[in-house]
DNA sequence: GATTTATTTCCACGGCTGTCGAAATGAGCC
DNA sequence: GGCTCATTTCGACAGCCGTGGAAATAAATC
């Protein structure tokens, strides 16, 4: 019996889509709703009640993660329910571990475990 | 001798920043090359030149990065050299990995060995 | 068919984004 | 000081983004 691994590999193009789609906080916060709802998914006046938002700005926002993959939708009687595909999502972490993470070497293992904090809040960047 | 892993957790705003930043084609294109190129990084004329961006608009889009906390400036003579932040990046890529694959269970571990391809270009999203 | 419920589509608005020409700053060199 | 090189700041522009009111669609229930 042969046993492959193909995992299609995630185009630039598709990439760009799906940070742009994650990149905007009610998108985020739908998203990560979808994601602990897990593969069923929830209807959108669920996610609209949870988040406080109003349904057509709702509706804007499942557009835009439909377009990036990062959603499904199936109907259920009146209610259309959204779910998250875990597949795109595994997909961009693969892209971004591979391209934005390796130098030689990579550099995105486990953090260092010699006690030394890493200290995320430098905004200026300066060294 | 004790050893502790102190890992800073990424807020929200911070995973916005960093989504947004790198959802912009030279951008993501900018970074890409700063992570191949390490800790030592690479002249912004350099940079500038491998992506064929005039030095304004490179110069725009090295903010943006700056300010999400994704590469570092420092000078050297007339030339400013950014590098990469590969401890944003890990942290980015935590945070994505808690929030936004672990159902429960965990759904962004290898993928399937199964053979089953995974199909990432359904633009529609219906199932 | 009429009514209610769930969601989307249409439309308009202010604000932010990406780009680039032109001018300014900063650093080395003579 | 004057000149050149590397990069940033300024200013303006078209275009996209996120928002929400109002109307349209779709499905269940009577």
């Amino acid at each position: 019996m042969i046993h492959f691994d193909i995992r299609r590999i995630m185009e630039k193009t598709d990439v760009l889509a799906a940070l742009a789609a994650l990149a905007q906080d009610n998108r985020l916060d739908t998203f990560r709703l979808l994601v602990r709802a897990g593969p069923d998914g929830l209807p959108a006046g669920q996610v609209a009640a949870a988040l406080g938002l109003p349904p057509n700005t709702l509706s804007f926002h499942f557009d835009r993660l439909r377009q990036a993959g990062l959603v499904t939708v199936r109907r259920a009687g009146r209610s259309m329910i959204y779910a998250a595909r875990f597949d795109t999502m595994r997909a961009l972490l693969g892209y971004l571990t591979e391209n934005c993470c390796e130098g030689p070497p990579n550099r995105c293992g486990p953090a260092s475990k010699t006690g030394r904090a890493v200290i995320l809040s430098n905004k200026d960047g300066v060294a």
